[in-house]
Order: structure tokens, then C-alpha cells, then sequence
RNA sequence: GGCCCGGUGGUCAAGCGGCUAAGACACCGCCCUUUCACGGCGGUAACACGAGUUCGAUUCUCGUCCGGGUCACCA
């Protein structure tokens, strides 16, 4: 074991004064809604307060390594803008930041605490089926009663051992956290837990102590799971004598009333919801939102107002359920914020998926598509009528608030044509004039004309932007063949 | 089962002893509109249940019920 001098010098390093905080995730290649969440809520309470924020991997997992895990990881992060000022990659301080590049301390650090009377090493032979034993009280290991010396000679010797935290039997330990108050637990229902496995590597919950401690995390932001391990956190922190940081404890976000959201439910991960077509700015947007109220009837934060007035007194002791549709909603009112070019930009390679002809315009269509999006992966479906004229029934034609049917539809198209053939100019103003001037001569109103127009011009019933904007974007040329074809339809 | 936590409309979520119980999404209707959408206006819809404290409980206490978590040499 180290001396005293050496653990002096660890502590030496903790860096003081400031809110820190960290985002600890295991490399598991998938950043799941809830994840990126508790990432969010960690980094928003250190950017708030202007503090330092910290990314540790996790990476202790015997089996569950998974190939550029640890990518997906910084990926993520980065697109979300959720930057760490320590981490693996731009070091820091207190480094290393990776799990298994600290594995020599956690061994130092339970050994001071078997020396400060906190924890004791444990001979027994791993039991199988202590839980289906029908009772669930552990009962006391006999070599938590085991002399130092004995122990000590034991060891030397060779026998395998675990070390195990050394919980009071008696009393009560009584911990704050800042989302659910002061919670108290009586110590007897705390169970002397492993801390070093037989194989010398820690458990997760003795490396998380360890680790935030020398980290100097003074908010200890995690899922609502480990609510019922925080007492012994507690009684970790008193007995190495250390102070007890902030606990964040949040409640998941739920898939259904009963399940968490899970790569095995299927539910998407950031990266799922991005392919998706949503927005980064939205689902993070949207994320912050879910367990979480800011004050007043806004929802629309941006990422740096969010640093601005995210505050612990908002988030929700209850589970949240993670619902899509308002997802879109906020997907769909960030994309109406966007600037037309911006919209243009994101759009094109939606747009190109359905409309091969370089003849139109993608932006020209992206002007129509911006106000009426909701999802970029919607985008496609809309605009298969531009390459290719469907295959349409003269059904359409008929449209009741628009008075319109097969017969009037053909007179309007085949009083529309020479009209659109006499244009020199192809533009919005002149289509429209020269559409208007039909309803003049008709005597009726502009949906008797507009109707089988786009009808004719699309050929489907819904499309983005009217009879006018999807002319303009057809040409002069393409316009008129399908008219000539609706009216041949109709005929 | 023990322990811990939670329980306001379908969903998110205000409320912190006295309100006709906000707001948003979704849904429905109307208006606008050349379609759909956007926008505008309006509507349906909730305090899990039972006691107690109180002049008065969504709010405080207890119980019940329901739900979640945890009880690993996994994280």
C-alpha cells in the first residue's frame, strides 16, 4: 500500500472552488434518449455556473465492449455541442479519464479504508443462490469479525479474497438530494457490499465514489437506480473523511408507462432519431424538456439560454415519458426558424431522393417544403410527382369547396393553355396573372381554376405550395404536356 | 417479500391551504386558404382512493391501491 504522502499528493490535485461535474457513460455504442439526457442536465448545471465540465469513460465492463463505442460517445457530444473541458482525449487535471487506466488506485484507496476501519476483507467462497434462499436480510459474514493480523496473514498467503465496505449495523444515515430532499435509511438494510472483486478490480459503485472524489465532482449527476445505493455512498464518503458532494439523482425517461427506453425495445438512440430527420437543436431542445419545467410558458431554449436558466428546482421526481409527436413539434418549429438557405441546405439530399430531374430547382422547392416539414425524412413522399406525372384518376378533379368537377375542369385546362403558351415570362407573377385573368373572363372564383391546374400539374391531391409555385418549378414546357395529358384524361 | 421513490387530462407539465385547477403536444370544430400545412379562434379532457388535520385540502398527515427502483464479486 501507498503512504500517506502519496495520498496526499491525490489529493493535492483535486482542483477546488469550482462546481464540476461529470458525465460518466460505459461504452456500450449506444446513446440512448435517457443518456443524453442526464449528459444535458450534467453539463447545463457546470456551464451554468460556470463550472467545469468532465467526461470519464466507464469502460470496466468485462464482456461488454463494444467496437467504436467510445466514438459514438465524443460523436454525439460533439454534434450536440454538450463540450467537456476534461476528458480522455483533451486530458486534464486529474487524469486519467479512462476507467481501466485508474485501476491501480481503487485497490490503494480500499486499503486505506480497511486501515480506517470501513471495509475488511472477505474469504468466503462466492455464494451462488444466496436470493433464492427466501431470505433477503445477508446474513453477517464471519470474517467481518476477523482480526487485522489474521486477515492480513491470510492474504499474504495467498487466499483469494473480495473486500467488502463495512456498514454499521445500528442507526440510521440520512443523505440529501437535491431533486428528492433528505432520504433516510436505516443502516441495517444496507448490506456490507463488495468493493474489490476477487479478480483486485473494483466494483462500479466503489470506482464511482473513488473516481468523483479525486475528480473533485461536486455534483454527482445519475439515473434515479442508484437512489437506494446513495447511502452507502454516503458511508463511503464519511469514512474516508471526504465531503459528500451534491446528489442529482434523475428519473428515467420512459418508453411506455412501464419500461424504460431500451435499445432492446427498439426505441432510438440519438443517433437513430438523427437519421430520422430530426434536428439536433430540437431533440436537445425537446430532451431538456422532458423531467424538467423552466419557469414561465416558453419552450423554445436554445442551448446557450439553456446554460442561462436551467436550474435543479425544475427538474421531476416522477418518470417522463418520451413522446415523438411533440418531438416533431419542436422538430417542425425549428425548422421554421430556420433561414431559407439554412432550410435549402439540410433539405437538398431529402429533396434529391425524390427529385432526380436537374431541371428543378431544389431550393425552389425547399421555399415551398419549409413551412409545411415536420421531419426531413417526411420530405421525399411529398415530391414524387415532379419526376414522374402519377398515373392519376380524373376522380381528383372533383373537389366540392372548390365547385369543381370533370367537365369544368376540362374547359378551365383547355382554356388555361393557350393562355400559359402565350407567356414569355414563366414566373410566379405571370402565372398568376395569367390564371387570373380566366377567372375574370369565367366570372367565378380562383379555386375553379387553381384546382385542376395543380391537379393536372401534379397530378395527387396534396402537394407543397399551390397551383402557381409547382408551375413554375414544372417549366413552361412540362406544365403544358400534362395539361395536354389532363385534358386528354378528361376528354 | 424488505427497503427507497413516485402518482394532476392520452403525453409533457404549472400548482406549493382558498384558483372557474395554467400552458404545450395530440385530438375535435370554426376561420383563413387554390390543396395540405402554417396562422388565428374555440372546444373535449385531470388532482388514484379512503380517512384525518383545518373554517377550507390537488397542496399537510396516515392508510390503501397502482407504478417504478433496489436488494450481484453488472454497470
Amino acid at each position: 500500500m501507498k503512504d500517506s504522502k502519496w495520498f496526499a499528493e491525490m489529493e493535492a490535485r483535486i482542483p477546488k472552488g469550482k462546481v464540476r461535474t461529470r458525465f460518466a457513460p460505459s461504452p456500450t455504442g449506444y446513446m440512448h434518449v435517457g443518456n443524453l439526457r442526464t449528459a444535458l442536465y450534467t453539463y447545463l448545471i457546470a456551464r451554468h455556473a460556470d463550472g467545469t465540465f468532465i467526461l470519464r469513460i466507464e469502460d470496466t465492463d468485462q464482456g461488454r465492449l463494444v467496437e467504436g463505442a467510445v466514438d459514438v460517445i465524443y460523436k454525439t457530444l460533439a454534434e450536440c455541442r454538450i463540450d467537456h473541458d476534461e476528458g480522455p482525449d483533451v486530458g486534464g487535471p486529474v487524469a486519467p479519464y479512462i476507467q481501466t487506466e485508474r485501476r491501480p488506485l481503487y485497490k490503494e484507496y480500499a486499503e486505506l479504508l480497511m486501515d480506517r476501519g470501513h471495509a475488511y476483507r472477505c474469504f468466503c467462497e462466492k455464494t451462488e443462490s444466496e436470493e433464492d434462499s427466501g431470505e433477503f436480510g445477508r446474513a453477517d459474514d464471519p470474517c467481518r469479525g476477523m482480526s487485522r493480523e489474521e486477515s492480513d496473514a491470510k492474504a499474504s498467503s495467498g487466499a483469494p479474497y473480495v473486500i467488502r465496505q463495512r456498514i454499521p449495523h445500528e442507526g440510521t444515515t440520512t443523505f440529501h438530494d437535491e431533486i428528492f430532499g433528505d432520504i433516510t435509511v436505516e443502516n441495517s438494510s444496507l448490506d456490507d457490499q463488495v468493493l474489490i472483486k476477487r479478480d483486485g478490480l473494483p466494483t462500479y459503485n466503489f470506482a464511482n465514489v473513488v473516481d468523483d472524489h479525486l475528480m473533485g465532482i461536486t455534483h454527482v449527476v445519475r439515473g434515479s437506480e442508484y437512489l437506494s445505493s446513495a447511502p452507502k455512498y454516503n458511508l463511503l464518503y464519511e469514512g474516508f473523511g471526504w465531503d459528500i458532494p451534491k446528489y442529482v439523482h434523475c428519473s428515467p425517461v420512459m418508453r411506455d408507462a412501464h419500461n424504460k427506453m431500451s435499445k432492446r425495445h427498439g426505441d432510438p438512440s440519438y443517433e437513430d432519431l438523427i437519421a430520422q430527420g430530426f434536428l439536433t437543436d430540437a431533440v436537445l431542445n425537446y430532451v431538456a424538456l422532458l423531467g424538467w419545467n423552466p419557469k414561465g410558458e416558453r419552450e423554445i431554449f436554445s442551448l446557450d439560454e439553456l446554460k442561462e436558466i436551467f436550474d435543479l428546482s425544475g427538474v421531476s421526481k416522477s418518470p417522463a415519458i418520451f413522446d415523438i409527436e411533440k418531438l416533431r413539434y419542436f422538430n417542425s418549429e425549428y425548422i421554421r426558424a430556420m433561414s431559407p438557405e439554412r432550410f435549402a441546405e439540410v433539405a437538398e439530399p431529402y429533396i434529391r431522393q425524390a427529385v432526380k430531374n436537374p431541371a428543378y430547382d431544389a431550393a425552389a422547392i425547399a421555399a415551398l417544403l419549409q413551412q409545411r416539414t415536420e421531419v426531413l425524412t417526411d420530405i421525399p413522399e411529398k415530391l414524387d410527382f415532379f419526376d414522374a406525372l402519377p398515373d392519376y384518376d380524373t376522380e381528383l378533379f372533383v373537389h366540392k369547396k372548390s365547385k369543381t368537377d370533370r367537365e369544368s375542369s376540362l374547359e378551365v385546362l383547355k382554356a388555361m393553355k393557350p393562355l400559359f403558351e402565350a407567356l414569355d415570362v414563366w414566373d410566379d407573377e405571370h402565372i398568376l396573372a395569367a390564371m387570373t385573368s380566366l377567372v375574370e373572363k369565367m366570372e367565378t372564383k380562383n379555386a375553379k381554376v387553381m384546382w385542376p391546374v395543380r391537379i393536372a400539374a401534379a397530378g395527387k391531391a396534396v402537394t407543397p405550395g399551390g397551383a402557381v409555385e409547382i408551375c413554375r418549378i414544372l417549366g413552361k414546357a412540362e406544365t403544358l404536356r400534362r395539361l395536354d395529358i389532363a385534358i386528354e384524361k378528361l376528354s
